[in-house]
DNA sequence: TTGAAAGCGCTAACAT
DNA sequence: ATGTTAGCGCTTTCAA
């Protein structure tokens, strides 16, 4: 018998099936005789509990699904990782479908994994339009990590960039730098919170590039991984040593970066994922006892996440 | 209403369970009066599916579950792609899970998997024993990507990597090297491909790394993507012009390689993905006409994909 | 403490 | 062409 049923277990062990289901599921309330009948039936049958078949008389599954928009983005990896601990924490577990990094796709999954059922969704940087997020969010309680919606009965986790840049600004000034440049491309928000920062640390924010010139920077803060690998080849190829002529600090935390010995700054992926799971799990638990309707009970908790700033190899003391 | 059924939806139109379902999946011998009624009414409710319900009901999914043994590993992504370009061709939907790079953990995920009773499982590199493999296989159409596992029941696809080794050296000797070095960590296997393929070539083997002097290597193959950015720093660090002096092959495609601009020889992922997927659906699907019993039909079918050549800028002609 | 019975939402023979 | 009737494998009242 390849997949033997909670009945064949009952036959064999000469019970009915709604005790066999007491034990598999570690009811108290069942004799011990009787118990350990059952589970040697189980286990020489190999019997294995059909997961569709319980989600669907239990009306939960015990599963929360995982949608990665893209699984090349290395990030994604960090905060599975995240979401895996906190998930295993408390007993739930994941499946993962991927957007395969085309929102078409991601829509799909998106529509495939609702379709099952589960007991949650948790969308990681989805690039899907808010109103299809806010859809799924009204059959089934949603989480979304790395990006943040403005709609309730979506928890949002993200990561904290202005404090980050702000970290970095503020090492650097520490570490005796007064001239500042930033390389970016296209993130004006963050720009700005450059400038502030700058400003505030009582520093000058440097734009031209002209190295070795009097008032040329002597660091240089870089928004984003793939940017700050241009900074950094950059840097190499104008002949100049870093970091004896100039510091570098790289705002994003791919992992290629750790490998690179470059300073970065940035919240920890893995943590984003601890709590965006924690806020999914908070939401599918509460759904008992709150009073809202339907999935999507709850105000939509908007949790953000501090950077850290990790000094490796890119960043020193200013020594004029 | 938060999860309109098919009863719902057959009340609204005024029609049996039966038709809604038959609608549903696009049969035929449905009225067209009554069908658009059918779907008017599915519409007006938002009615979606029950997948478990649906599979529980059927005996199959749609649905192949895939097992990451590491999400970190970039190859995995690439690796996935090919899964899903011909899981998606076929029509078939999938489900991740993954092995967070433990064993314990990866176990945990295939049971988890095994349990929702797909139609097929995907193991990715899987890193727990071949016994367990079979085991599952036991109840369930397997198939493996990037192991080879000497058991029937189970389709492995794998990279020719004895025939990269052949191809680099083949290359390097067109390019008139005579004397090439292998680097390499543990990997004897592979080494002794290389010192046949380079005896095949009449080339020499070189293992003295002295470099500049008379008999230094003018070529390396480093097996393996960490020994490949080993290498070429190594290579850098020694004060060596890549490909100016050296010329540098890699056996191993992690993404990373193309970026870095070095020349590589490997099996492409993604089609090492697409065939894997093949022989797990062809498998699903010829147990209806095949002979065998249970999931287990088969003979174990052993693909390998050869390699190819990605030449990028650290391989240059000899120039003496 | 144990068993019987009624579904969960759907599909798939069977009727009609 | 459309409706009826059983289940799929499990959980869960409700009785005993």
């Amino acid at each position: 018998m390849s997949h033997p049923t909670l009945e064949d277990v009952a036959a064999r062990a000469g019970v009915s099936r709604a005790l066999v289901s007491l034990v598999m599921r570690g009811s108290p309330k069942v004799g011990k005789e009787r118990r350990e009948a059952v589970l040697k039936a189980a286990d020489e049958l190999g019997y294995r509990p059909n997961v569709m078949a319980r989600g669907l008389a239990a009306g939960r599954t015990g599963m929360a699904g995982v949608l990665a928009a893209d699984l090349h983005d290395p990030l994604f990896a960090s905060v599975h990782d995240g979401l895996a601990e906190e998930a295993g924490r408390r007993g739930v577990r994941l499946l993962l479908a991927s957007g395969g990094g085309r929102p078409a796709r991601e829509r799909a999954a998106l529509g495939e994994l609702f379709d099952l059922r589960l007991d949650g969704l948790l969308l990681a940087g989805p690039r899907i339009a808010a109103a299809e997020i806010e859809r799924a969010a009204a059959g089934c309680p949603v989480a979304v990590v790395g990006r943040s919606l403005r709609s309730a009965g979506v928890d949002c986790v993200t990561a904290d960039d202005a404090a980050a840049v702000r970290l970095a600004v503020t090492r650097l000034a520490d570490l005796g730098h007064r001239r500042i440049a930033c390389m970016s491309v296209g993130r004006s928000r963050l720009e700005k919170a450059f400038e502030a920062a700058v400003d505030e640390a009582g520093l000058t924010a440097v734009e031209d590039l002209r190295w070795r010139s009097p008032g040329a920077p002597t660091a240089v803060l870089a928004l984003g991984d793939v940017t700050g690998t241009a900074a950094l080849t950059g840097l190499y190829r104008a002949g100049l040593d870093v970091p004896g002529e100039v510091s570098l600090i790289v705002h994003g935390d791919a992992p290629g970066a750790a490998a690179a010995g470059v300073t970065t700054v940035a919240a920890p992926p893995a943590e984003l994922g601890r709590l965006a799971m924690a806020a999914l799990l908070d939401r599918i638990g509460g759904a008992g006892g709150g009073g809202g309707g339907g999935g999507a009970a709850g105000e939509g908790r908007r949790v953000t996440v501090p950077p850290v700033l990790t000094e490796r190899t890119t960043t020193r003391p200013l020594t004029p």
